[in-house]
DNA sequence: AAACATTTTAGAGATAACTCTAAGTCGAAA
DNA sequence: TTTCGACTTAGAGTTATCTCTAAAATGTTT
């Protein structure tokens, strides 16, 4: 019930370069190799890849995520570390988020303000129009 | 009416050293330079900083950033591929933001699963409890 | 005018996160 | 048993985005 480094690749999305990397990194102390010599991964590896790619999506560093896995690795005594953690990683995507909220609501006006510039030809005349004036006044 | 550009890294928070890059790779072709060589901001390229900001954020990379920047400057006849830029921009961010909010859920399951963890001293006794284990469930 | 801060350029250096290469080993199929 | 694709390691190379340095010119303050 092991995979080898090819078919995590597939599953993961990953690189089998990335992956070695990632290793290399401290980020899957837990695979285990095969008497050759080869990357034997599991379902719980697998698990943790996919903890290691919502950190990682979320603006975490892989020194970061290697500070976790490190934590993890110790044991019991450092859940109060890996709790703090996790709320400081809430609070920085929230914040994010919010951010983004911001900017899509600036792209949705660009995409108002061209969609009729392209209709009139002409980006000058599109930005006097009223209704864009205001989105815009509204945007700042 | 003018800034210099410490004034402009004050206000937006980018060093001189970054400001100047960004002038290299061809972001800030509408900043004028002084008689004697210093470059002079205007307030129309600090709204151009600004949309500079929005779209990196929003995770475009610099080079899609100068891209557009290029058709704003070839006027009229790019319309309809910065239309076509920031509708694919808008699909990006919103997906994103859709798989953001995904690991904030998940983020919000570990800690739960912490704050049990730290109360009760022990991890695997915190992922026994059943409300995490349903929350677990529901989460994949 | 002297002193000192700010800006200029070209170009080198730093950092994160890959990405690839070479030379050899392993394992499944014909 | 040969063949061939997948795997191994160490280490070099790449990309994006800064970040810094040095030496000279400019601007500001006293």
């Amino acid at each position: 019930m092991g995979y080898s480094i090819g078919q995590v690749s597939k599953k993961t999305g990953l690189t089998t370069h990335t992956l070695r990397y990632y290793e290399k990194e401290g980020l899957l102390p837990f695979v285990k190799k095969s008497g050759s010599g080869l990357r034997v991964f599991t379902d719980v590896d697998l698990g943790w890849l996919s903890m290691i790619e919502c950190l990682k999506e979320s603006g975490m560093p892989l020194k970061g995520i290697k500070q976790y896995i490190d934590w993890y690795q110790e044991g019991d005594s450092t859940l109060g570390k890996r709790l703090d953690m996790f709320k400081k990683q809430k609070e920085n995507l929230e914040a994010e988020m919010q951010k983004l909220q911001k900017h899509l609501a600036r792209i949705n006006y660009k995409i108002k303000l061209y969609e009729k510039a392209v209709k009139i030809g002409s980006f000058e005349k599109a930005q006097a129009d009223a209704e864009l004036t205001r989105i815009r006044k509204e945007l700042f």
